[in-house]
RNA sequence: CGGGACGUGGCGCAGCCAGGUAGCGCACCUGCUUUGGGAGCAGGGGGUCGCCGGUUCAAAUCCGGCCGUCCCGACCA
């Protein structure tokens, strides 16, 4: 290569950083040389695969975005990959926003600083684990809390704080169930985020921070984002709050009011429930037959029996090993995440029938925690001071009924267990819960001092006083952020990107090659759109028309110039992708029009 | 890990029950025609039928084992 041509290159590279709302991490990808059609790999397809369920897997693969390796590893293509560094440089930006300070820390642990923190041994299958040559063991890393609180170790005056501290780096988690392409995988690009602070006022201020600028990222990223309480999971901690995106094709409910005053997810979420009146005084415990009773709805209609929301439910579970009784009111359902929580248990199932006819003497249907000693009992706070209520006996076919749940079983710990269903009405304002679908892309944890103790970093306060450094983490999946971007946006044919994350701004469609004043006038109006800095494809290949409008459409590019029969009046159409809305300009007049219409987007 | 389904050219599928030449659509290559909404005709290339073993003269097909993928549940950005 000429001195003079590197040099040009280098000075285009040089451009494009200046005029950068922020810095990008790779500057030089995409340089206007390879913005032709005919020349670019994109390999879209007129089916999808046929394991594809979720619109945004099926559109990005039928797109030419990404292809699988196998279950939850994707390859990025160049279309996908010009898509997802557009989602990183939103969240870049809005870290930034907030004085973060990006790092790049391995992806690959010694084992060491997991055993330090505890989590080597507390994480599980999870973890992708390896040995190297000297069969020392090593993870790949799942989160970064570890490695950043070792880095942290360095700070060690209250001076140098409060810091934000965040990276985009790969993570590694072997999920039970990678699903729905690229919403959940085994391996994924996550904006990881760390806030170092003297104290809880501190944290709280850095937590907010973060709540802002995480609803500004899913702004720009055209996702309607819920803040929403949550359960704090793996991660422990004294708080966290979830940033969910409504989309059938998520994995999570959430609970909130229609008036926007509460938002849960359903791990965390309450509501107001009204009184229930258990009656005339309190009877006498009494032990009934019930021939072939099996369910609470079974145990409705018999002689004897109560209405379900009179009923206990005794949810019979093993929680690190040791039998428990969870129960709840008969109408409602056991949370797990909320026994989790609530008992602090890492490993829960529920038990075989086996263990319990064994340890409690009947089978699912018939059980009870009427006089059981020994095992812990948890109940549901909407039991506390119930009477008059009907439960399963531990033999088979008895029940019984009158149940006094304070005279008659012996209740360890009250808490909160029960999910809330729609309809339900707000703790706050009374009105009826919603429950709603939604894609959890992102996640915000108060960590406390947790890590901070257990790494050993610590600072000098004002007073000379060592005091370890209270953390929270932050995270963005963006490969999650992307597909949830591409589940709200589309239609029949295909994506429909916002500008701010479409792979192109704009695509110039060519009628018919052959049609010399169209290909001239798409030659100009490409040329022009590159002087402006819009990133536009120029679909110059030997195609008929329709497909080339079939796959513009299909990527989803926000505008599309049809240079064709309007050429011999001196116009192109300009078409709006989300609405199809097309109208005729000057050959010299599109590519201002362009850019200016992706200006204000 | 429990339940269900499925592995046949790049993608979508048939063939398997009744063993015997691997087939269709899309995509791809060549030629001609066509050219503003996924063109037509003609010719052509491409498949260890997931893997291993067994039965058989002969296995995509039958039997056994394993692996993988997807969907529904328990976990997470």
């Amino acid at each position: 290569m000429h001195h003079w041509l590197r040099w040009a290159r280098y000075e285009m590279v040089e451009v494009r950083f200046r005029r950068g709302r922020f810095r990008r991490r790779r500057s030089g990808r995409g340089d206007g040389r390879t913005m032709r059609w005919s020349k670019l790999f994109i390999p879209t397809l007129r089916d999808a695969p046929a394991d594809a369920e979720a619109a945004s897997h099926k559109l990005l693969v039928r797109g030419g975005f990404i292809r699988q390796l196998h279950a939850g590893h994707y390859s990025l293509l160049p279309l996908g990959l010009r898509v997802h560094d557009k989602v990183e440089n939103i969240v870049r930006q809005g870290m930034e926003e907030i004085g973060a300070q990006e790092f790049l820390l391995p992806a690959m642990h010694p084992a060491s600083i997991w055993q330090r923190s505890g989590r080597w041994g507390s994480v599980g299958p999870e973890m992708f684990r390896l040995q190297d040559r000297k069969e020392a063991d090593l993870a790949l890393g799942m989160t970064h809390e570890e490695v950043f609180t070792e880095i942290a170790r360095e700070i060690t005056s209250y001076r140098t704080l409060p810091q934000i501290w965040y990276q985009i780096q790969w993570k590694f988690r072997d999920e039970p169930r990678p699903k729905s392409g690229l919403l959940r995988v085994r391996e994924f690009a996550m904006k990881d985020s760390y806030s170092f602070d003297l104290d809880d006022t501190g944290l709280d201020h850095a937590f907010e921070t973060h709540r802002a600028a995480y609803l500004r990222i899913f702004e720009r990223l055209s996702l309607d984002a819920i803040a929403v309480q949550a359960s704090s999971g793996m991660m422990g901690g004294t708080g966290s709050v979830e940033f969910m995106v409504p989309s059938p094709a998520g994995e999570d409910d959430i609970a909130r009011c229609v008036d926007g005053s509460y938002a849960a997810n359903v791990e965390r979420a309450t509501s107001k429930l009204p009184p229930v009146d258990d009656g005339e005084a309190r009877s006498e415990l009494v032990r009934f037959p019930t021939p072939g009773v099996r369910t609470i709805a079974g145990l409705e209609t018999v002689e004897g029996g109560a209405p379900a929301h009179r009923q206990i439910k005794t949810m019979v579970m093993v929680l690190d090993g040791a039998m428990t009784l969870a129960l709840v009111r008969g109408d409602h359902q056991l949370n797990l995440q909320k026994l989790a929580d609530g008992t602090g248990a890492a490993d829960i199932r529920p038990a075989e029938p086996a263990e319990t006819l064994e340890r409690l003497g009947a089978h699912p249907g018939s059980l009870g925690a009427v006089g059981v000693e020994g095992l812990r009992i948890v109940a549901d706070h909407a039991l506390r001071g119930r009477y008059n209520l009907a439960t399963g006996a531990n033999t088979d076919d008895w029940h019984y009924s009158g149940v006094d749940i304070e005279r008659d079983i012996s209740v360890d710990e009250w808490l909160d267990l029960r999910e809330v269903s729609a309809g339900e009405p707000c703790v706050n304002c009374g009105q009826p819960l919603e429950v709603v679908r939604c894609i959890e892309t992102g996640h915000i944890f108060k960590l406390g001092r947790r890590y901070a103790e257990a790494m050993g970093a610590s600072v000098l306060d004002a007073d000379g006083v060592e005091r370890p450094i209270t953390m929270g983490s932050y995270g963005i999946g963006i490969g999650r952020a992307m597909a949830a971007v591409a589940e709200v946006h589309h239609d029949d044919r295909g994506l429909v990107w916002p500008a701010a994350v479409a792979p192109y701004g704009a695509v110039i469609t060519v009628a018919s090659m052959r049609d010399d004043r169209a290909v001239a006038a798409a030659e100009q109006v490409y040329r022009e759109l590159q002087a402006r800095g819009v990133e536009v494809l120029l679909d110059d290949r030997d195609a008929r028309a329709g497909v080339k409008f079939a796959d513009a459409e299909l990527i989803g590019i926000p505008w599309r110039i049809t240079a064709g029969r309007a050429a011999a009046d001196g116009e192109v159409e300009l078409t709006a992708r989300a609405t199809g809305d097309t109208r005729r300009v000057g050959i010299s007049d599109a590519a201002a029009e362009v850019a200016a219409l992706l200006a204000d987007s």
